[in-house]
DNA sequence: CAGCTACCCTGGCCGC
DNA sequence: TGCGGCCAGGGTAGCT
């Protein structure tokens, strides 16, 4: 599951190895993976035919593309890897397409594609001149992105007052902090020593600006590993990360604590499983 | 309007 | 070995 990390780390090998890709052709192999436009596969790839891929930025676990035709902007193509889509970068006629392949972008000698399991992940192209998020409207419900200024204790706090809901459900509220999923939300409670079952008005400030720190700096530990090991997360060349490897508490429910031996618990909370110490977390 | 739940999808895993 | 049932989960629609 491509959280931030895991996204930033797919959009470091977008820019590095793929570089500047002039697509050709594009085929669409699943129509239901172009969420824009919607329901018409041959206006996606008529849209982006003899387009380039001119660098990409990253917004939560959106990425987006700017889009040049002969150096001049011609829109973008966004993308969002929900649970298993992947890009892969390949030469062409390297291999051929699996049968979870959703979209192909071919050069006269590469080919970018995606690839997605379970069909969730979604590409999006935005017309020159249209706002970005009138296209990809999920853009505009983004927090602020967790290494910002704005991403502070007193913005959590403020955002927070008042609010029964479980710390842990908050922190995957995109909302109120953008590009933060399960494995990393679950990690940094922990690292703050913090249940997720707490009532998120009243956490104080001085323990939110514990969870702030602590969940910047699993995102940085992870970004420096390339992505987590955990769930189908692959890079452009097919390998994955290296952060499960020091993970303390994601999926770790009935093992014992790394940190003090006690027995991990795991519930359910907001639909989701959370993993986490009853003697490290109060 | 905050905060739930169902849903989308498919491979993997567990129990029988 | 085979099959049913459940689980994983990001985001959104739609409900309370």
């Amino acid at each position: 599951m491509p959280e931030l990390p895991e996204v930033e780390t797919v959009r470091r090998g977008l820019e590095l190895q793929v570089g500047r890709f002039p697509i050709g052709e594009t085929i669409v192999c699943r129509s239901r993976a172009v969420a824009a436009p919607k329901g018409d596969p041959d206006g996606f790839t008529a849209a982006l035919r003899g387009c380039e891929l001119a660098g990409w930025r990253r917004r939560g676990k959106y990425l987006v593309a700017k889009l040049e035709r002969d150096g001049a902007p011609a829109g973008e193509l966004g993308v969002h890897l929900r649970m298993t889509g992947q890009f892969q970068w390949l030469q062409r006629e390297e291999r051929p397409p699996c049968p979870h392949t959703r979209v192909r972008f071919l050069s006269e000698k590469h080919e970018l594609r995606f690839v997605d399991v379970r069909s969730f992940g979604e590409l999006w192209f935005v017309p020159l001149g249209t706002p970005t998020e009138q296209v990809i409207t999920g853009l505009t419900r983004l927090g602020p992105e967790p290494f910002s200024d704005a991403f502070n204790a007193n913005y959590l706090r403020q955002r927070l007052k008042g609010s029964s809901r479980p710390i842990k459900n908050a922190l995957l509220d995109q909302a109120l902090v953008a590009g933060v999923g399960n494995i990393y939300a679950d990690e940094s409670l922990f690292m703050a020593g913090i249940r997720p079952h707490t009532p998120s008005g009243s956490v104080s400030a001085a323990r939110l600006e514990k969870l702030r720190a602590a969940l910047v700096k699993v995102l940085e530990l992870s970004i420096g590993a390339g992505g987590t090991t955990f769930s189908d997360f692959r890079d452009l060349t097919g390998t994955n990360g290296n952060y499960g490897g020091q993970a303390w508490v994601y999926r770790r429910g009935g093992e014992p604590c790394r940190q003090c031996g006690t027995i991990l618990r795991r519930d359910t909370l907001g639909g989701r499983s959370s993993h986490w110490c009853p003697s490290c977390q109060r």
